[in-house]
DNA sequence: CTGTTAGCGCCTTCAT
DNA sequence: ATGAAGGCGCTAACAG
C-alpha cells in the first residue's frame, strides 16, 4: 500500500495525498477528509525509507559505547535516547568494546547508514576514531564526545574536569588530615589518566615530592582491586588514604582490606570515583565523586541538537564533579 | 557522489559499478579495478537508504526496554546487540518506562523505519505492546518477547521460569531448616506475579495454609527495601527468612536489619533475585538467582535470526533460573 | 561480460 | 486547490 494506492482510491493525486500526509495547507477539506478516510482504511504507514531517500536522513543518530553494562555508560545514553526520542529521532547503540576494528566497522556502517549525528561516550574513543578512514567517511557527520577531545571541525566536545575532580578529592582528603596518600588505577584511559594527573598534581600543590611514586596500577573490578592490597602491602609503603580512580575497585580492596583486619576509615581511608549505587551498599559506604553521567548525556544531546538545527556558537562545556563524602573517609 | 558519477568516471555503466560494489561475477577484471580505484578516488560510500528503497530493508532491529540503565536489562540488551552486529544489523534501543503512549509512539516510528525485527525485554511489554493500533502497525515484523507471550502469528517467545526460580529458593530454604518464609515483591509485572505465585505454590506444597498471607508488598529500590521492615516488625509476624523478588530491595532490607541490629543469617535469613553485582558487595553477600540475562539476549538473537533467516520449526525455550547460594543464608 | 531500463515510494517544483 | 513529471541512488531483469 503506498502513496499511488491511496491516491487512486481517493480519487485525487499523489501529490495531494502527500499533502494531507504531511499536513501541508492547499488542499480542499472535503478530499483531504476523504483521503484521511482512505489512509485509515487500508492502514496506511508512510515508509521513512522513501523519505529519506528524498530528505536525505533518517532521523537517527548513533551512539558509540564502550559497553552499555557498564553502569554510568548506560545512565548518559538513557539520557541522550530519551532527548532525542522526544525530537523525533532513533538512536543506535553501539557496543565498541576497545576495539579499533569494531569501531571502523561501524563508523562504515552508520555512515553508509547516514546517521544525522554520533555521540560517542568515553574517554578511549578520541583514540579509537582516530583513523583517517573513520575521519573520512564521517566528516560530513557531526560527532560529539563525551570527554574526549578531536581537532577536526565536525569533532565537538562535552568534558568532564577528571583531573580537577581528583584534585578535590586529595584537598578534602588532606584537609581531614589524611597524610599518606596513595593513588590506585586500573583502566589506561585518556580520563583514567588525567584522573593519574590529578592526583600527582595536588600532591606537588602540598609539597610532597615523590608524589608519582605513590602510584599503584591493577586489573579492574571487584578482583582487581583485591588483589592490589598485597601488592601494596608488600610494597612496603603504610597508606592512611587511599584514592582510587573506580569505585568497584575501591570497594574489591575495601573489602579485602576489611578480611585483613583493617578498619575503614579508622586505619585507612577510601576513595572512588563514579558515585555509583554500589557504594551506598558496600560498608563502610564509599565516598566518591559524582561525575554526572545524566548531565553528560543532556549536555552531549543539547550540543548535538544545536549542530542538527544549524544553530552556531555553542561554546566549549565542562562539567565539574562533586564530591559526595560518605562513610569510608 | 552517486553510482551514476562513478560509472561516468570509469567509462562504464551503473549496472557494471553496482556489480563491484557488490562484489558480483560476470566483471572484467580490468574494468573492474579501474573502477575500483575510482571508487577510492572519490571516497564513494553507498547510500543504504537507496539500497534500503529496493531491498525493503535497512538491516535495522529495534530493542524495547523499560530502562536499559536497570543492569540486567542492559545486559540482555548488549548480548543482543552483539549479535546482531556481527550479522551486520544495526540495533536501536527504545527506553520505554512502563508507558503505553510512549510504546505506541515508538511502535509507529519504527514500523515506519521497517525495522526487521523488534525485541522485547521485560514481561511487562505483554502489556504495554498489546493494542489493536500497535498489532497493526507491526504485523508484518518478526517479534520476539524476553519472558512475555503474546497470541500473535508474528510473536515469539524465550521465556524464563520465574516461578520455579523461586520455588527453587523457597525449597532450598526450607532444606535449610528455616520455617517462617515471607515473600515480599515491589513491583507489580508479569514476572513479579509469577515469582509471588511461586512462592505460594512452593509453601502450599509443603503444607503451609496461609501462603498468601505470608507476603508484603514495597517500594522498589534500596529504600523500598529498608522501609518493609519496619511494615514486618508492625505486622507482628517474626519471619526467619524473608524471600525477595528483587536483589536490590533485598538488600535494603537487609541493611535496615542489621541497623536494627539483627544478625543476618542468623537471626534472618534474606535472599534476593537477579544475581547483581550488588549480591556480592552487600554483608553478607546476597544468596539469590541468576536468571542469567546474557543466555536471554542469546536466545533471543537466535530467535529472531531464524525467523529472519525464514527457517521454521524453531521451538519456544525456556530458560531456567539457577540457585547461587552465598553468604545470607 | 556489459549496458539499458524500469522500478522502489516519496517529495517537490512547476504548471494549470 | 490540484496534478504531472522529475528525481533521490540503487538493484535487478533483460537484452545485447
Amino acid at each position: 500500500m503506498n502513496i499511488y494506492d491511496i491516491a487512486a482510491e481517493s480519487n485525487t493525486s499523489i501529490s495531494t495525498v502527500s499533502r494531507v500526509l504531511n499536513n501541508k495547507p492547499n488542499v480542499n477539506p472535503v478530499v483531504k477528509k476523504r483521503v484521511e478516510e482512505v489512509l485509515k482504511k487500508y492502514n496506511y504507514k508512510p515508509s521513512a525509507i522513501a523519505r529519506g531517500m528524498v530528505s536525505k536522513t533518517m532521523k537517527s543518530i548513533a551512539i558509540l559505547t564502550v559497553d552499555v553494562r557498564v553502569s554510568h555508560y548506560a545512565r548518559t545514553v538513557y539520557t541522550i535516547e530519551q532527548e532525542f526520542s522526544k525530537k523525533g529521532f532513533n538512536v543506535f547503540v553501539c557496543n565498541i568494546k576497545d576495539s579499533k576494528e569494531e569501531c571502523s566497522k561501524y563508523i562504515k556502517i552508520l555512515s553508509e547508514k547516514q546517521v544525522d549525528g554520533v555521540v560517542l561516550i568515553g574517554s578511549i574513543f578520541s583514540e579509537l576514531i582516530d583513523t583517517p578512514e573513520n575521519l573520512r567517511l564521517i566528516h560530513d557527520i557531526p560527532v560529539v564526545i563525551a570527554n574526549g577531545t578531536l581537532p577536526y571541525p565536525n569533532f565537538h566536545s562535552i568534558m568532564v574536569d577528571d583531573r580537577g575532580a581528583i584534585r578535590l578529592m586529595v584537598e578534602y582528603l588532606q584537609k581531614k588530615n589524611y597524610q599518606e596518600l596513595f593513588y590506585v588505577y586500573d583502566r589506561e584511559t585518556p580520563s583514567a589518566e588525567e584522573k593519574k594527573k590529578g592526583f600527582i598534581e595536588a600532591l606537588k600543590l602540598s609539597g610532597v615530592k615523590n608524589a608519582e611514586e605513590r602510584i599503584f596500577k591493577c586489573e579492574y573490578g571487584l578482583e582487581g582491586g583485591k588483589a592490589v592490597v598485597e601488592q601494596i602491602l608488600a610494597s612496603g609503603v603504610r597508606p592512611d588514604a587511599l584514592v582510587f580512580g573506580e569505585d568497584i575497585t575501591a570497594i574489591g580492596a575495601m573489602k579485602e582490606w576489611k578480611r585483613r583486619g583493617y578498619r575503614i576509615p579508622e586505619d585507612l581511608a577510601i576513595t572512588g570515583c563514579n558515585n555509583l549505587i554500589e557504594t551506598e551498599i558496600c560498608e563502610p559506604e564509599l565516598t566518591t565523586l559524582d561525575n554526572k553521567p545524566e548531565l553528560q548525556g543532556k549536555l552531549c544531546s543539547d550540543l548535538l541538537s544545536e549542530i542538527l538545527e544549524g544553530k552556531t556558537g555553542y561554546g566549549g562545556v565542562t562539567i565539574n564533579a562533586e564530591l559526595v563524602v560518605k562513610k569510608s573517609t
